[in-house]
DNA sequence: ACAGCAACCGTACGATCGTGCGATTCTGTG
DNA sequence: CACAGAATCGCACGATCGTACGGTTGCTGT
């Protein structure tokens, strides 16, 4: 009983690394298979269909990204050093290659055009993480360390694009300025909602 | 003579319309010659392999943005009304869903894991945006609407992400104050490099 | 108008796709 | 140790993938 669990997991991240690479659509199971050194038929028995297993992958992506950046951050004081603490481990996630947020910006862009539980699911997650940094954003008002007057959810949306735009640099262009400049946008941004007590 | 190259045109248009929703990597030649209504020998024999017809029609993506966006832009008065025909040619280019700019954004997210000429040529198109960016800015120091000291590179990364956050929030979430919240994160960055006398 | 060539089609190929099913091996329990 | 059920495999299926080749059509330049 836990070893179909097991193997289950196993291929879960693998799949994960995979469409990492290749991209959710991109995903094969013969792939898939071969990497994990199993039949096709017998991977595919875990999940039921392709869908399935895309949405898994994408799942096992988000407890990733929640693990590493969304849950330490929410443990640090609220405010400024609560926001700085998921802009660094955010920062960590897409510099290091580790597919977790990573997955996300990808799948995004590879299925806002394309109907179905991927996009719908992918929609829905995007949105969480921008509700997350938003309550970030006013939790550091109730210790005044942030400017009443924000708009949260503006905040989000510029933090987002500082992180897509990193991504984009950082990946594509391999640009090693991608950091320096992501950290210099950052504290512009930091700078336009802080309060002068901060 | 003129036939073939006719045909040709019609089949990288349908492509760049097709890739706009599947990606440069789901396109398909059986779906786009079905699309185009003949047989896949027949539309095949015009590229002599598939990565030729994706960097076809990433290169009329990019003859398209160019036309549509930037060449207006570069034709409008330098300083602030440059950069701001700049960003709202782009900003209707994503809005309607044209098949320009935004293929870039979807190709670079897909193809930045994946080495080859599709993502030479990617990383090339993004980086001349990016320096067409920041030449935009720095002609806005000439004629004293844009401080001599800003950063002109920073600016075209901060840009970017405006836009990319744009896409996503227009694309995928459907969010309808995505625009509103576009041009607020645009006026900041406006506000922070222009004189006072601008 | 006719020769020649470009454009296009039909068909075929090996490979791989996602998905089923029956048989086999493994594993945990009484 | 025997047995039940889970886990995995081998094999097959129809479809579609990218690519090739030879034949047919239709346009074009002289």
């Amino acid at each position: 009983m836990a070893k179909g669990a097991q193997t289950r997991e196993a291929i879960v991240d693998t799949a994960v690394e995979l469409a990492f690479r290749v991209g959710l659509g991109g995903l094969t199971i013969g792939e898939l298979a071969r990497a994990q050194q199993m039949s096709k038929s017998g991977l595919f028995a875990h999940f039921r269909s392709k869908e399935a297993l895309q949405l898994a992958a994408l799942a096992r992506a988000r407890e990733t990204f929640v693990d590493l950046v969304v849950r330490p951050a929410l443990t640090a004081p609220r405010g400024l050093p609560r926001i700085r603490e998921l802009f660094e481990r955010w920062l960590d996630c897409g510099r290091g290659g580790v597919p977790g947020g990573c997955l996300f910006v990808k799948a995004a862009t590879e299925f806002d055009g394309q109907p179905g539980a991927l996009r719908d699911q992918l929609a829905q997650d995007h949105q969480d993480l921008f509700d997350t940094i938003g309550q970030v954003c006013r939790s550091g008002v109730s210790v005044h360390q942030v400017r009443p007057d924000v708009d949260a959810d503006q905040f989000a949306h510029d933090l987002y694009g500082v992180m897509l735009v990193f991504y984009l640099t950082h990946r594509l262009l391999a640009d090693p300025a991608a950091e320096t400049h992501a950290r210099a946008s950052f504290e512009t941004l930091l700078d336009a909602v802080r309060t002068e007590a901060a």
